[in-house]
DNA sequence: CGAGCCGTTGAGGGGATTCAAGCTCAGTGG
DNA sequence: CCACTGAGCTTGAATCCCCTCAACGGCTCG
């Protein structure tokens, strides 16, 4: 991954010197470009941000922008024909949200935020006028479709199957990779839990309250939670070998 | 989508001949071309043949080439951390296999010959040097890379997940989808319709013979079967308004 | 014909759901 | 200060659906 800034240091413009201090500059989207074209974007781009709960944007609306994820959670929900409510992915720092409107389409899912959230705004055809000038920027947007489509296979393959245990320990630890540091992990609600792993509010609970006794976890409230990262991998690990 | 012939008419060579009768050149990659790129290309495919069962290619493996599908059925496998095989998708006429090499990584999954195949084998880095040139193909890439993504979402959340009646009910309409006309589709075998759906083949068993009873379909040996596409649509509402 | 693969069917058990009842906790207003 | 309220979490009991284990039948092929 490049590490040119995403703007140029010297800047005066408000904006530009905002967009300098963020954190994402190496790995979000424009990490590949030089720092010519960088100069001309910044202007294009707002700040935005979002309380957890929020909602970003919704599926099936014209959009007309993505988003570089600055520091937070946010998921992706769709509805299923049958009606219930579905988390198909999570996204974290540095992931880009909604490129699907670049192909000049609405949004394919709803985005919420998690927890509180900053993100970047940027005009999607800011990001398709780049792309025709720098084949490196469509390179690296179709790296992040690769991405979205293994990470969009781990989900289901490895969250929303199998026993409900194995489920809920998989999700905790996925959880912890979304923590910075040591500091306690981000516990969804009981029903948002049974949304991503396709399980009821009470077999999650159950799950989690059993974990807890326990002791690979320990709540503060209901929202975060302090994991024991090596015993929750040896707990999946003996539940993979008994079955 | 375009018209244009892949390749053109006049030509002499035997494998632009064989190209130009290809059945795909609207709807495959190479569609969004122009007839002068064309002529460069042809001499780089090869024309692939698999009898059902054989393997394409397999997850990991270094890849130099991708596929378009030209007639037949291809399943998309990998295996989960427990060590289950998973199918992920289907391909179908006209589906670009293997794109995830044009970004210079391995396959990503198993592909496998579900009915006999013919595919047209396309090196990747005629298709990378193609597509510096012409962003046109990029752009189809990534249309591609986005249609894969909705799939693959459709597979996991409308096929397995739900009663196991519903599931079995929802494959056999989407095996309709493949079928050509009004011939009898093809009918996986109950171990693969397990793989697809996240049961075990006595449930899909089960299943597909309760649906043979109430007369929903009739099966022809075990890999056809005739359907009645609308009594399969009335019973999925049932089993939706039930629920 | 026997071996092996595949599909079907039955009986029994287990794990998630369903239904239902409390619980905790924050916010509100008397 | 405290009762009231509602949202979210927990727990229990009963049910149901799918899995597991097992036996058997049809078919192909050596």
């Amino acid at each position: 991954m490049l590490k040119t800034p995403l703007y140029r240091l010297d800047s005066t413009d408000p904006q530009a010197r905002a967009c300098f201090s963020c954190g994402m500059r190496g790995v979000a989207l424009f990490g590949v470009l030089g720092e010519r074209e960088l100069d001309q974007i910044h202007v294009h781009i707002v700040h935005v941000q979002r309380a957890a709960g929020e909602p970003l944007y919704e599926a099936g609306e014209h959009g007309d922008s993505v988003y570089t994820l600055r520091s937070g959670i946010v998921r992706f929900e769709r509805v299923s024909e049958r009606g219930d409510r579905r988390i198909v992915r999570l996204a974290g720092c540095g992931d880009l949200l909604g490129q699907e409107v670049l192909l000049g389409g609405p949004y394919s899912d709803d985005a919420i935020a998690c927890t509180p959230v900053a993100l970047c705004r940027i005009p999607a055809h800011v990001v398709q006028a780049l792309g025709t000038l720098h084949p490196a920027l469509l390179r690296e947007l179709m790296q992040r479709w690769q991405r979205a489509l293994q990470d969009s296979h781990v989900w289901v393959d490895e969250l929303a199957t199998g026993p409900a245990r194995r489920r809920v320990l998989k999700l905790l630890l996925k959880l912890g990779e979304y923590a910075q540091g040591s500091e306690p992990i981000w516990l969804p609600k009981r029903e948002d839990v049974g949304a991503m792993l396709n399980l009821t509010i009470e077999t999650c609970s159950r799950q989690i309250s059993q974990l807890r006794r326990e002791g690979l976890i320990t709540t503060k409230g209901n929202r975060q939670a302090r994991v024991n990262l090596p015993a929750l991998r040896d707990a999946l690990r003996r539940e993979d070998i008994a079955a």
